[in-house]
DNA sequence: CAAATCTCAGCGGCACTGAAATTT
DNA sequence: CAAATTTCAGTGACGCTGAGATTT
């Protein structure tokens, strides 16, 4: 029998709720759950989303250099190109210049889906960032921008032709 | 042959720079990686300093009620508070005036851990928010929590005597 | 009976490690 | 030889689902 028939506002506690990397994470997961749901049905990931972001803007490029751009493990990126490639969205073929390496470029598929996306991914931010006036928006975007810039240094120096 | 020598700063695709979502999620790792690497020397992970920190402010409680708050999955909090109890950091007892609840409660030996991974905590958010001013670090914390505040909402109201 | 609570088994996306094979 | 690239196998934390047993 509960005492409490009103709304009865579930505050977390007070150290997570001033915690940064608590909240950081909160929203991440808000984020995700946004992102995943306007893409399932289409039957795409984040990485997808991600990798084909990447192939539009830096063209041929190859693996390593795709994954120190997005962030994304090396490890992963290989099963996100052999979903992409299988759908014909992306093509892999070896890197003339360098026998090691592969050059990934999007397709004309890749290019619509990509665009596709766009549009579901727009939505879900709007959704995300519900409470928030543009001005606030703005602010936010570029507070999480000096971070992320911060912390992403320069890992390395790794440039070639398809890079 | 690499043909840059000096640091290429690596940048990330436009579309995912502008992202609201992408980049809170890139800082969402970040700052999972400090707190993990904080954390493991110590043994523990966030889930266990997230539940100690609610078990302390919210006196005995219910797991169910503990997970609305902390935003926990009811199967992960099984899990979680396992291993605390094990370890004698928090009491697991069957609440008397509803005897399909547990009343979890904190032992002193949570509390005193509580303590030792606040401080691991504080030092691995001042890493993260690095570049920010102190005005900048709250106004960032006030934006995230007005995102968290919205899209948690008012979930349920479920409210009991080990609420 | 419907609803809430706790528990267990399991799934899928995700970040990551280690190692092998090849090439520079 | 050291370093970089691609690939594969596997790990662990994490968010979540579904179902069963119990109690209200």
């Amino acid at each position: 029998m509960p005492t409490e028939h009103y709304a009865p506002r579930l505050v977390p506690p007070q150290r997570l709720w001033r915690l940064p990397s608590w909240l950081v994470n909160q929203i991440s997961v808000l984020a995700y759950r946004l992102v995943i749901d306007a893409f399932s049905g289409a039957g795409f990931r984040r990485d997808h989303y991600a990798v084909l972001s990447g192939l539009e803007e830096y063209g041929p490029i190859s693996q390593a250099a795709l994954c120190r751009r997005l962030g994304i493990d090396r490890s992963d990126m290989v099963a996100v190109l052999n979903l992409l490639e299988h759908d014909g969205h992306a093509l892999r073929r070896p890197d003339p210049t360098d026998q090691r390496r592969n050059a990934i470029s999007i397709t004309a598929a890749g290019r619509r889906t990509l665009r596709r996306l766009d549009g579901l991914v727009a939505r879900a931010q709007d959704e995300l960032l519900g409470p928030l006036s543009a001005r606030e928006r703005r602010h936010l975007v570029s507070l999480l921008q000096r971070l992320v810039d911060f912390h992403v240094g320069t890992p390395d120096g790794a440039g070639d032709s398809v890079e």
